[in-house]
DNA sequence: TCCTGTTGCTTTTTT
DNA sequence: AGCAACAGGA
C-alpha cells in the first residue's frame, strides 16, 4: 500500500521527506510523531529503495516498539522484517550477543535487573569491609550507575573520584565489573557501556554497523543519557543519515542520567542539521491545550515553541479542592461516575499521581465506589519473590556461572541449606576461582559438612544440571523445571492463601512463557538481516534442546562468522532476556473496561479523553525533593505538562487541603502549577466540604477508625481518634491496636450482606456471596472461580451493585 | 535453622 | 502508616 503523503501537515510532510543528512524534529505533545516517523519509514523502503535491515529505529519502551512494528506492518507489510526496531537496551544486548566474547562474555551472559544488582553490591560490601550505614547501598549504586551512564569507566572513575563516598564507590565499581564479569552478567547500565566500547574499541565491528544502518531514527531522543547519545554517534558517523525526535518540554527522567543537552545541543553536533518543528496538536482540545502551554512557558529552558489547535475550545478545566485525600479520591470516583453517566466508557479515563504511595486511597475509594480500575508501575509481576524465584532457576540452567541466582534459590524452597553451608561454598568458590555452582559440587563431597547437608546440595546441584538436558518445547522444559524445583510442592505444603497467591502466579507466568512462544515464532528469527556486514546465516527453528540453546547457538554463530543471534520462540535463554528486558508498561492491556491508575511518570506517551490528576499541592507536585532547585522545579513543570496534555477532552486536577504524608498529617498550599493555569481557564469547586453529600459507602471499614470525610473531617485527626478509645490520649501503640477493630467493626456492623450480593474484593476482585454463616461470608470470586471464607467485618470487602 | 520483633526508609523508575 | 530488611532469640 503506497503512503499517502498528502494527508500530512506541512512540517510532517518536511519531516518525511527529508531523507538524507542529520534532522532533528521537535515534536510537540500530541503531534504526530509516530505518524511521522513510521511514514517516514515506509517513504524509505517505498520510494527510495532502502533495505529494512539498514534501518534503524530505536525506541524508550518496548511497547513503543511493538507500535511501531505494528503500524510498520500496516504500512508496508512483511517488508520490515528484519529493519531494528527496538529500545536502546534490546538494541545493545543484540550486538553484546553477537561479540561477547570479544569483550571477556560469552553469549549466554545473563542480564541482572536492579535487585540482582543490590544483592551483588551487599556482597561486594561485605567483602571490602564497608559500613554499609556509612556508605548506603542506594547512594553507591546511584553514584555507580551515574558513572557507567556517562560511559566513565573504573579507571576513570578512580582517577575523578576525590570525596569518600567517590572514593569508596571507587572500589566497589572495580570490584562490581569484576564480579559481574566472573558471572558473565551484564546490569542494565552495562547494556550501554559496554555495547558503546564494544563499537569504540572495535573497529571492524564499529565499521560493520555504521555501514550496515544507512537510516536512523531515535525517538523520545530528549531522554537519552550521554552512553545512548555517544552509541547513536557512532551508529551515525557512517552515513550521517540520523533523525531525532523528541520534545525537550516533555523531559522527566533527568533523575535517570537523560541529558537534555542532547537534543538542546543537536544543532551543534550536527551543523548541517535540518530542524522541523511540529506544532500543531491533534490531541487536546483548546482549554486543555492553553492550559499546557501556559504551565510550561514558565520554564526558562526550553526551545520556544507553542502548540496550537484546531479544536473547538471545550470545557474548562475542573479544580476541585478537596478537605482531604479521602474526600479527593471520593470525588474523582464519583466524576467518574458522571463520565460514564455521559457515555464515556471506563477505559478513556485515567487517574494520575505523582507518588505511588498515594495510589492507595484512590484504590480504595474507587474500590469503594465500585469503579473498575487497573493500576499500572508499582510493584512489578515480575518482581515478585516467586517469580523471581522461577526466573533464577531458569537463569541458573542457562547461566551456570550466575552466583547471584544460585546463591538465591540453593535454599528455595527449604532444603536445610543454611547460612553456614553458603558460606562455606563461597569460601571453597573464592579460594579456587570457581563458580558457586561449582564449588557446590565440590560441596557434595566435602567431609565437615553434614551427610544430609551434602545431600541436598547434591540434589540442588543435580537438579539443575540435570535440567539442563531438557529439551524441546519451552513451556514443557519451564513446566518441568518448576516442577522439579519443589517451588509448588512446598507452596501446597503451606497451605495459606497467600501460597495458594504464589501458585497462581506461577501459574500466570506460564501464561507469559506461552505469550513469549506466540509472539516470537520465526518471524524475527527468518527474517534477520545480515549481520554487521555478513551473509545471512539463518538459524534452524525447533529441534534442540532449549536448555542449552546458548551454548549450541555459540558454537554455530563461531563457523558462521558472527551473525547477529535472533530471539527465537524456542530458546529459554531468548525467554530470559525476554523477561529481563520488559517491564509492566509493557502489559498493560488494551482491553478492559476499567479506569487506569498510574504515576505521571508512567503517562507518558499515552493519552485518555478524560485525565484526573491527584494531589496537586506543593511538596507533593511538584515535590519536596524538588522545591529550591531551579533545574528540579523545571523538571517538576515538564511532569505537569506532560500529565495535562494527556487529556484529549476534559482535565480534572484535585488538591486536598490536608493529607497524610508518612504518617503524618500536613496541609499544603495549592500547586503552583495550577496558579499557572489562566484563571479564565479553571473552574473550581469543593473547599474542603462544601457542597458535600456522601452516601455513606466511603465511610465504612476504615481501618483507622477515622470516621468521615467531608463534613467531618475538619474534627478528627487519625491518632485522635483511634486513640480515644484507649486508656490514654497518646500513649504507646497499644491502644490504637486496641481501638482499630473496633472502629472498624462499628461502622462494619451498619452493612449487612446477604447470599447472592455481589462484592468486590481489594485484592480478589469481584465475587458473589454464596453463603452467610453469622459473621463468616463463603464468596466464590470470579477471577480464581475460588469460594473464600471472609470475616465481613475485617476483610477488605465492599458490596457493589450488580 | 527458622521465627519474630525491631528498625529504618519512604519521588519519579522507559531498561 | 506501612513495608521490607535485619538482627537476635528459641
Amino acid at each position: 500500500m503506497p503512503i499517502d503523503i498528502e494527508t500530512l501537515n506541512g512540517p510532517q510532510r518536511e519531516a518525511v521527506i527529508t531523507i538524507d543528512g542529520p534532522l532533528l524534529v521537535l515534536a510537540g505533545a500530541g503531534s504526530g510523531k509516530t505518524r511521522v516517523l513510521t511514514y517516514r519509514i515506509a517513504n524509505l523502503i517505498e520510494n527510495h529503495d532502502v533495505a529494512p535491515w539498514e534501518i534503524l529505529a530505536i525506541t524508550f519502551t518496548n511497547k513503543a516498539a511493538a507500535e511501531m512494528r505494528e503500524r510498520l506492518n500496516g504500512l508496508v507489510g512483511p517488508r520490515c522484517r528484519g529493519m531494528w526496531v527496538s529500545t536502546f537496551h534490546s538494541m545493545c544486548v543484540r550486538m553484546l550477543r553477537a561479540d561477547a566474547e570479544r569483550l571477556g562474555f560469552t553469549k549466554s551472559f545473563t542480564i541482572y535487573d536492579t535487585d540482582d544488582q543490590k544483592r551483588l553490591y551487599k556482597e561486594i560490601m561485605a567483602e571490602l569491609d564497608i559500613d554499609p550505614k556509612r556508605f548506603p547501598v542506594n547512594a553507591l549504586m546511584n553514584r555507580i550507575s551515574t558513572a557507567k551512564n556517562e560511559l566513565v569507566v573504573p579507571g576513570d572513575f578512580e582517577k575523578q573520584a576525590s570525596d569518600p563516598v567517590g572514593k569508596v564507590a571507587s572500589r566497589v565499581y572495580s570490584r562490581l565489573q569484576e564480579r559481574l564479569k566472573a558471572a558473565n552478567a551484564f546490569d542494565f547500565d552495562d547494556l550501554l557501556l559496554y555495547a558503546y566500547l564494544l563499537l569504540k574499541n572495535h573497529e571492524d565491528v564499529r565499521a560493520a554497523y555504521q555501514q550496515r544502518f544507512r537510516y536512523i531514527m531515535v525517538d523520545e531522543y530528549q531522554d537519552t543519557n550521554h552512553a545512548q547519545y555517544s552509541i547513536t554517534k557512532l551508529l551515525a558517523e557512517g552515513h550521517q543519515n540520523i533523525m531525532v525526535v523528541g520534545d525537550d518540554d516533555q523531559s522527566i527522567y533527568s533523575w535517570r542520567g537523560a541529558d537534555l543537552r542532547n537534543i538542546l545541543e543537536f544543532e551543534q553536533d550536527y551543523p548541517s542539521a535540518h530542524t522541523v518543528k511540529l506544532e500543531q496538536n491533534y490531541r487536546s482540545v483548546g482549554n486543555v491545550l492553553a492550559a499546557a502551554n501556559a504551565v510550561i512557558a514558565n520554564n526558562q529552558h526550553r526551545k520556544q515553541k507553542k502548540l496550537f489547535t484546531a479544536a473547538e475550545d471545550g470545557e474548562k478545566i475542573s479544580v476541585y479542592l478537596a478537605a482531604d485525600e479521602r474526600d479527593e479520591g471520593r470525588w474523582i470516583a464519583g466524576e467518574i461516575e458522571k463520565q460514564r453517566a455521559a457515555g464515556l466508557s471506563y477505559n478513556q479515563m485515567a487517574v494520575f499521581y505523582r507518588t505511588n504511595a498515594q495510589s492507595r486511597m484512590l484504590e480504595d475509594m474507587l474500590l469503594r465506589a465500585g469503579v473498575p480500575y487497573r493500576i499500572v508501575g508499582g510493584t512489578r509481576f515480575f518482581d515478585r519473590a516467586e517469580i523471581r524465584d522461577v526466573m533464577a532457576y531458569l537463569t541458573l540452567i542457562v547461566n551456570p556461572a550466575d552466583d547471584i541466582a544460585a546463591k538465591r534459590v540453593i535454599n528455595v524452597p527449604r532444603r536445610g541449606i543454611g547460612k553456614t553451608t553458603i558460606e562455606r561454598i563461597e569460601q571453597f568458590a573464592r579460594e579456587m576461582g570457581m563458580t558457586f555452582m561449582e564449588g557446590a559440587e565440590l560441596a557434595i563431597v566435602d567431609p565437615e559438612l553434614r551427610a544430609s547437608t551434602r545431600q541436598s546440595v547434591a540434589e540442588f546441584v543435580g537438579l539443575v544440571n540435570e535440567a539442563r538436558t531438557y529439551g524441546g518445547d519451552l513451556r514443557k522444559v519451564i513446566e518441568a523445571v518448576i516442577d522439579k524445583s519443589g517451588l509448588i510442592g512446598a507452596l501446597q505444603a503451606e497451605n495459606t492463601d497467600e501460597a495458594r497467591g504464589r501458585i497462581e502466579n506461577i501459574q500466570e507466568f506460564l501464561g507469559v512463557v506461552d505469550e513469549f512462544v506466540d509472539t516470537h515464532d520465526d518471524e524475527d528469527a527468518l527474517y534477520e538481516a545480515p549481520a554487521a556486514g555478513e551473509p545471512s546465516v539463518i538459524l534452524s527453528g525447533g529441534g534442540e534442546a532449549a536448555g542449552v540453546e546458548g551454548s549450541q547457538a555459540a558454537s554455530t554463530d563461531a563457523n558462521a562468522g558472527s551473525p547477529v543471534r535472533v530471539l527465537r520462540g524456542d530458546s529459554l535463554a531468548d525467554f530470559i532476556e525476554w523477561v529481563r528486558l520488559r517491564t509492566d508498561l509493557d502489559t498493560v492491556a488494551e482491553d478492559g473496561h476499567a479506569v487506569t491508575l498510574m504515576t505521571v511518570h508512567s503517562s507518558k506517551g499515552l493519552e485518555f479523553d478524560c485525565v484526573f490528576v491527584a494531589g496537586m499541592e506543593e511538596t507533593l507536585f511538584p515535590h519536596m525533593n524538588s522545591v529550591g532547585d531551579a533545574a528540579g522545579i523545571e523538571e517538576e513543570r515538564r511532569l505537569a505538562y506532560v500529565a495535562i496534555t494527556r487529556a484529549r477532552k476534559r482535565l480534572f486536577l484535585t488538591c486536598a487541603s490536608q493529607r497524610q504524608i508518612f504518617g503524618q498529617t500536613s496541609a499544603n498550599p495549592v500547586s503552583r502549577f495550577i496558579q499557572e493555569i489562566p484563571s479564565e481557564l479553571r473552574q473550581s469547586s469543593g473547599v474542603g466540604s462544601a457542597g458535600f453529600s456522601g452516601t455513606g459507602w466511603e465511610k465504612r471499614g476504615s481501618r483507622r477508625g477515622i470516621a468521615g470525610s467531608g463534613t467531618e473531617a475538619g474534627e478528627g485527626r487519625v491518632f485522635g481518634r483511634s486513640s480515644a478509645s484507649g486508656p490514654s490520649g497518646r500513649t504507646d501503640r497499644r491502644p490504637e491496636a486496641y481501638a482499630r477493630p473496633s472502629a472498624g467493626k462499628k461502622e462494619a456492623a451498619k452493612m449487612t450482606f446477604a447470599t447472592g450480593d455481589a462484592v468486590d474484593h481489594k485484592t480478589f476482585g469481584r465475587g458473589k456471596v454464596t453463603k452467610v454463616d453469622g459473621d463468616t461470608l463463603y464468596v466464590k470470586f470470579a477471577k480464581s472461580g475460588q469460594t473464600k471464607k471472609l470475616l465481613k467485618d475485617y476483610a477488605p470487602i465492599v458490596k457493589i451493585n450488580g
